[in-house]
DNA sequence: GTCTATACTCAGATAGAC
DNA sequence: GTCTATCTGAGTATAGAC
């Protein structure tokens, strides 16, 4: 593999591990194996590798939005992509990025995190429209928030998961905002197409 | 104000603001106007100041459990507690501690975190308990597990406010859980004791 | 493209005087 | 308790040869 792409691989998993600030280009190039020649000659700096790692990472975490859309029963989709296996413990790396004070304050770095989150609410907002249509939500519910919503729950359990060193309270999360939504049924349960 | 206080008050700041591992010692004395042999006579090393500052924190947060905890119609204390006016785009002082690599790495760091979450999903399951025993949440919701994805929703909505430096994806998040708890009231609505 | 050498600042302290 | 001086290593590069 060309030391280019061995150094965005090695500087996205340790900006998902440490976050930015906290990793140097001493880490990357000790993990790597490139040398600082290699490493100066394809990123001028810290921030340019970081940049491109960024990129990288945000582009892992589309695919897994397919979940949500694709065809078939709405709930179903919502519930797999829920509660499709996720490391808990690791965190989300790209909500992990917010919390990092020299990302927040770097509007550059910032942007490809906005812009997947915006994705994914998009992704979720669809699905939930569809699943209104489809009878199974209530016609009341505001999709837009509750995309936002769902959103929030995934990426505070993982906050929740790593104070207590437990996936526990991820799965609680996760679990508990599926019996919600199921609560969230219209009263008559009708599965078909609505009146 | 003494030296000590002083310490601990701007350390507190500034692990909210940056976070543990970039804050260094130099932060703490241009900010408090401590000098360095009084800072090292107080803390002998960061890591001793930023539990102490850390321990801080962790008091700040627990006052507005009390909303929790109070007396009351359950379902207007759950309002009032995750309605209250929060800086969405600060964040959690306490949940931020679990994206710094160097607190989530050190056990002793990491347990006034863990005590302070498992707290306040006390006060939310008891909180959510009476809203089921007064007929205002089904009683088939798992409480703990609800607990946890309230808890979520908050230090998620976070992540997403900061993400688009925007408060509203965190008020949407909030404003979306409430929606879903009042969607999630037992069928045949009877507001008073249970049958 | 990659290597080695060099440089300058900051982090995170320690030492000892007052 | 507070001050100033000093120290070692790490962070973040730059320079120039191969």
């Amino acid at each position: 593999m060309d030391s280019r792409q061995l150094l965005v691989d090695t500087m996205s998993e340790l900006m998902w591990e440490r976050g930015y600030a906290d990793t140097s280009p001493r880490h990357v190039r000790e993990r790597s194996g490139v040398g600082q020649g290699s490493m100066y000659h394809h990123f001028p700096t810290k921030r340019d590798l970081a940049l491109a790692a960024l990129e990288r990472n945000v582009q892992d975490l589309l695919p897994a939005t397919s979940e949500l859309d694709g065809q078939g029963d709405p709930m179903t989709r919502i519930e797999a992509y829920l509660m499709r296996p996720r490391a808990a413990l690791k965190g989300c790396k790209v909500g992990r990025m917010t919390q990092d004070p020299q990302v927040r304050e770097d509007p550059v770095l910032l942007a490809p995190v906005a812009r997947a989150f915006a994705q994914v609410h998009d992704s979720w907002v669809r699905v939930l429209r569809e699943a209104v249509a489809a009878g199974q939500l209530r016609a009341d519910l505001d999709t837009e928030r509750l995309a936002h919503t769902l959103m929030a729950v995934l990426q505070g359990g993982y906050v929740l998961a790593i104070a207590q060193q437990d996936p526990g309270p991820f799965d609680d999360a996760r679990a508990g905002a599926l019996d919600l939504l199921r609560a969230a049924a219209p009263s008559h349960q009708n599965t078909g197409r609505t009146a």
